[in-house]
DNA sequence: GCACATCGAATGCAAGCGCATTTAATTTCT
DNA sequence: AGAAATTAAATGCGCTTGCATTCGATGTGC
């Protein structure tokens, strides 16, 4: 595993590109013709949904969807936006937010998951 | 390597789209500090510099960068502004196009070639 | 206690993306 | 050969992205 040739890693990475590519544009695809979500929506509801409460915080959210910390708040007001989640001040640290799943988010979340779950097991494992 | 169960396939992808965080964020970090290129960019120069006659159809490099058809022309058009390659045309289908990498774009992509290869070794194997 | 650095989140902005459409060239069908 | 279908590439458009900046809140050093 140590000494990988020049070779090996460029080809490791061209698979790795095409694997992310195949599967994260079908899921794309799928998800937003079936359901109305994009991969990083769906992935912050599922993020959300599977905590404590529904709700986490603004920076998990973008831990999460490997998304930059802006694009992350948009997402959020986009969720927002479209009623699957909202934002609550946290009295804490009043400079930052918790994310809340509302009930029609927990609904399009569970909606979506067996079609996120399908794409998955069709498209992980190379039968494209 | 059948049966997997779905939390399996759900960590399996997550894995994936964690590790194409990792190393494409890097790549586009350096590429474009120290070269003024992005991941696509050098893909597709580096498509060409190992082509025959270092030219090739416009949709063999659409399917090399994982761009939409558009995109990919778009790409195209970046390269040429900044004189990388050159768009010639096809004279057996004049429906398309050649595109061919310059000396520039030679000695462009030999420069980039070896940030690409140690961003690779280093972020390719999880040491991140 | 108060100035100063730091932090979480939001926003202006330019650039890149995919979709749908267009344009022009080629293939197919009859 | 001629009309219709198909193909390669380009372009208009709206949306998402990242970067840089801003704004308010929190923490730190003295």
């Amino acid at each position: 595993m140590k000494g990988r040739s020049e070779q090996e890693l460029v080809e490791e990475w061209h698979g790795l590109l095409a694997r992310h590519a195949t599967v994260h544009s079908a899921l794309e695809q799928e998800l937003q013709a079936e359901h109305g979500l994009s991969v990083s929506e769906f992935e912050a509801l599922e993020l959300l949904a599977s905590s404590d409460h529904g709700k986490c915080r603004g920076q998990d959210l973008t831990n999460v969807v490997h998304l930059s910390q802006s694009a992350a708040s948009r997402l959020v007001a986009r969720l927002e936006r479209g009623g699957l989640v909202e934002r609550v001040m946290c009295d804490l640290d009043r400079r930052g937010i918790f994310v809340v799943i509302t009930d029609e988010g927990h609904k399009r979340y569970g909606d979506a998951k067996p079609t996120h779950r399908s794409v998955l097991a069709r498209t992980l494992h190379g039968e494209d």
